[in-house]
RNA sequence: GGGUGAUUAGCUCAGUUGGUUAGAGUGCUUGCUUGACGUGCAAGAGGUCAUAGGUUCGAGUCCUAUAUCGCCCACCA
């Protein structure tokens, strides 16, 4: 028997363990279809918030609905650890920046630091009813998983994909690490627009260049005008003279230079901005590097060096006012490119790094792109728009501690680099030793390790070779080339579905995964986002699961459309709370009903049986449509109202039926008993996607045939009922009518109707007739009439029995 | 500035291919001790579907602008 009332917090954790101890969420290959589920590792940066919930839920949600379908689930769970997230974490908890700790002693706390909150999260997420194997979960800078990343990149070099040059990167000066576009934000920052005056030498012309660097002067190549500008097309060929740095430029012509922006005039230094990095490509351009790795002017620059940036622009405006060359400086608010991890402004470096080649295969990224199914679809948009507007090959090397290392040496005598064999790895260079005692170009026998280590992405990109086990021998490639789905919120499109694409590419020429599930954010109230410095996040997650139970908060990260922003609502909550509690109250009483129940073979239902047979049979067709879609959501919803219908309209009909066997005759009480029986077992069987714990608890109680309600399949009902669907519906609705009578007369619902007349067209009529008993004890009529007319209904006469008639 | 999505009841959200009087929950008001549930049941009030044009016999739904918001990007001249 069920329980009086629903003890969520004491079922939750039974079922817990059950699940575990009977391993119910394992995965093992046989011979069902494999469905699998590439899920984001979650950064591991300390903050835990409702925003993982949502999205890992709805995700879950699939895996629990193709689980029903009969699917082989292979959902592994993964941290993304290592890392700027996670150096940036262990360097605010210490308080002290990684190179004053030292290489080995920092790696050492960022793994103890990771450890500490990814046994955080998986608490979390296990509470939460995540159906994932936590035997295959997997750490991104495991011995493992460093292995798969180092293998791959000896892959792409193998093949030409990957190559270390020295080039222009984006760099940051607080981090000191290179870093991608990927990594980039920006931010609106107060700064001065300064007019300088510049002469040319030919004749000594003045013109004015307007800058908000002005530190940069000691880095101009050349200065830029439009070619069709009529305003200066002549000073197009002239040399320029620089003040006070007293260099000359040649003054040169490009299409890019905006011609109402500033001046129209443009200085070209290495390097500003990306702009200058193209020009200085394209016309092969002296290189003027000024800065340090820690953003400061190179000491070799006259008056200037030693000075930080900002200090440095300060000063050389000073200087270039006082020498009179200086028009004006305006006050400007603009917005400035800087490193997502620590708000620091990016300048670019030139030093060598390890880049992967993006720029040639774009038109191939964007053929896997069309290759795959975005849901929803305007997704692939925001995929197409990143690719074809991005603008440098990847840069993968970063100049940090906690992460893959590269398995490379360089000969110290001719600088080529020595690569690790595939046999060998995972090495550490830094440790390890290279494998042939000679430089096989120079002969040299000394080598320098490389003590660069990888980009996160670099690592996270290679999830579907992580869960495939790339390069074992018992590996899954079988089975997860490609992977079935891909789930993420649709802020990293641009980084971890692209850069997995990139690889999948490069590796196996094909797509990683055939699908791609995009959720929106949660947002705190309308239009604004849950942000930790505004501290509008409202609950911790787990405080969350014990005020209102895992199934309820699912509940509520279950709601709303796929990639559509949902708020955080203390009444979504209250709304699945009322569900969960109706879920249990309806199981109750329909248990109490099968008490004598044996299940057999059964045509012979009553007309309002069919009716609701044939209505579940319809809602679950648009329920399982919707999850095809990976509309979590919507399903939900669409079941939820279903469920509320069968409540309130079904069962109180049936009930009279189920109780009064006597009245009604013990066949009909039988039709009934089936129903509900078949009904319920289906709505758990749905529900369970969504309230995995209080679904298991009931089935367990009243079914109980497989060894959970998760290991059991959804079979469509094959009912046809076609008539009953269409003319039981005016059964309900005469029912409400009457209802509302009894209502607006402040009456019970079980007052007695002494007469009811209703006149009706004839088919209609027929149909009340057929569920008379039904109908009359339902609404409790005592004298029925029916009227027939041409068509439709209405009710012509209705008398009710009033409390002083009682008495 | 470019791309993309959103804007529907006080609040949180549904609304399939354009087709009667626009839906649900919550909140508010009123009633009902109905043998599963008062975390319930029944009913009521509440919306010029962001704004302005357009297409159409007919627009919440399609088109064009505008506004506001979210996300992504571009703006260091």
């Amino acid at each position: 028997m069920l329980d009086k009332k629903y003890n969520a917090k004491e079922k939750e954790e039974k079922w817990l363990n059950y699940w575990r101890d009977e391993k119910i969420y394992e995965f093992k290959p046989d011979e069902r279809e494999v469905f699998s589920i590439d899920t984001p590792p979650p950064t591991v940066n300390g903050k835990i918030h409702i925003g993982h919930i949502f999205s890992y839920s709805q995700t879950e949600m699939i895996a629990r609905y193709k689980r029903l379908r009969g699917y082989n689930i292979f959902y592994p769970f993964g941290f993304d650890d290592n890392g700027l997230p996670s150096e940036r974490l262990v360097e605010k908890e210490q308080g002290k920046k990684a190179h004053e700790i030292g290489r080995e002693a920092f790696s050492k706390l960022c793994y103890e630091t990771t450890d500490k909150y990814e046994a955080e999260f998986q608490e979390l997420f296990t509470r939460l009813g995540v159906s994932t194997d936590w035997n295959i979960h997997y750490k991104t800078v495991s011995p493992k998983t460093i292995k798969i990343s180092q293998s791959s990149f000896l892959d792409l070099v193998k093949k030409g994909h990957c190559y270390h040059k020295e080039s222009p990167a984006l760099w940051c000066n607080e981090c000191l690490t290179s870093i991608a576009q990927a990594e980039l934000e920006t931010k609106k920052v107060k700064t001065t627009f300064n007019y300088i005056k510049f002469k040319t030498v030919e004749d000594g012309e003045e013109f004015v260049i307007a800058t908000t660097r002005p530190e940069l002067l000691p880095a101009i190549v050349s200065v830029f005008v439009n070619p069709d500008d009529l305003k200066h097309k002549h000073l197009i060929g002239k040399t320029a003279h620089i003040p006070i740095i007293d260099v000359e430029v040649p003054i040169m012509a490009d299409e890019l230079v905006d011609s109402e922006k500033g001046t129209g005039i443009v200085m070209c230094c290495t390097f500003g901005d990306q702009t200058d990095i193209y020009w200085w490509k394209k016309y092969n351009l002296e290189l003027k590097y000024i800065f340090t790795e820690d953003g400061r002017i190179k000491d070799e620059i006259l008056n200037y060096g030693g000075l930080k940036i900002k200090a440095a622009r300060k000063k050389i405006i000073e200087d270039l006012q006082e020498a009179g060359y200086v028009l004006k400086i305006e006050e400007l608010e603009h917005e400035v490119q800087t490193h997502e991890r620590c708000g620091t402004e990016v300048e670019y470096s030139v030093m060598k790094q390890w880049f992967i080649d993006i720029m040639n295969h774009k038109d191939d990224f964007l053929k896997i792109g069309e290759s795959i199914n975005w849901y929803p679809s305007h997704m692939q948009t925001r995929y197409n728009e990143w690719v074809s507007n991005i603008m440098w090959d990847w840069c993968i090397s970063r100049q940090r501690y906690f992460g893959v290392p590269f398995p490379v040496w360089y000969c110290e005598n001719c600088h080529d680099p020595i690569f690790a064999n595939l046999t060998d790895l995972p090495v550490n260079p830094l440790v390890d030793k290279p494998k042939i005692q000679k430089c096989p170009k120079c002969g040299g026998t000394n080598f320098r390790p490389e003590t660069d280590v990888m980009d996160t992405w670099a690592t996270s990109s290679v999830t579907p070779l992580i869960n495939m086990r790339y390069g074992e021998k018992d590996n899954y490639e079988a089975i997860l080339r490609p992977m079935s789905l891909r789930s993420n919120a649709s802020e990293i499109i641009r980084t971890w579905d692209f850069y997995t694409i990139v690889k999948s590419f490069y590796h196996f020429q094909e797509r990683p995964w055939n699908n791609v599930m995009i959720s929106g954010f949660v947002m705190a109230n309308k239009g604004e986002k849950i942000s930790k410095s505004k501290g509008n996040s409202k609950a911790e997650p787990i405080d969350l699961i014990n005020e209102y139970s895992a199934d309820v908060i699912r509940y509520w990260a279950g709601s709303g459309r796929l990639g559509t922003d949902i708020t955080f609502s203390e009444e979504t909550l209250l709304r699945g709370k009322k569900l969960i509690n109706k879920i249990f109250n309806v199981s109750k009483f329909i248990e109490m009903h099968l008490a004598d129940f044996q299940d057999k073979e059964f045509t012979n239902y009553e007309y309002i049986d069919k009716w609701i047979l044939a209505r579940f049979q319809d809602m679950e067709k648009g329920f399982l449509k919707y999850l095809d879609e990976f509309e979590v959501g919507l399903a939900l919803n669409h079941l939820e109202k279903f469920f509320w219908n069968f409540c309130d309209d079904y069962i109180e009909i049936v009930k009279h039926r189920l109780y009064r066997p006597e009245e009604f005759g013990s066949e009909p009480r039988y039709s009934g008993q089936k129903t509900v029986y078949i009904i319920l077992y289906k709505l758990l069987q749905d529900f369970s996607i969504f309230f995995p714990y209080i679904t298991e608890e009931i089935y367990q109680e009243i079914y109980h045939d497989k060894k959970s309600i998760h290991l059991t399949e959804i079979k469509e009902l094959n009912f046809n009922f076609g008539q009953e669907k269409e003319f039981g519906n005016i059964i309900v609705d005469i029912i409400s009518i009457v209802r509302g009578e009894k209502s607006s007369n402040n009456l019970s619902l079980k007052t007695e109707v002494t007469n009811l007349e209703i006149s009706a067209a004839k088919e209609i009529k027929e149909t009340i007739a057929k569920a008379k008993k039904d109908f009359q004890a339902t609404l409790f009529v005592k004298n029925l009439k029916f009227k027939e007319i041409e068509s439709g209904f209405k009710i012509t006469k209705i008398e009710l029995l009033k409390d002083n008639e009682k008495i």
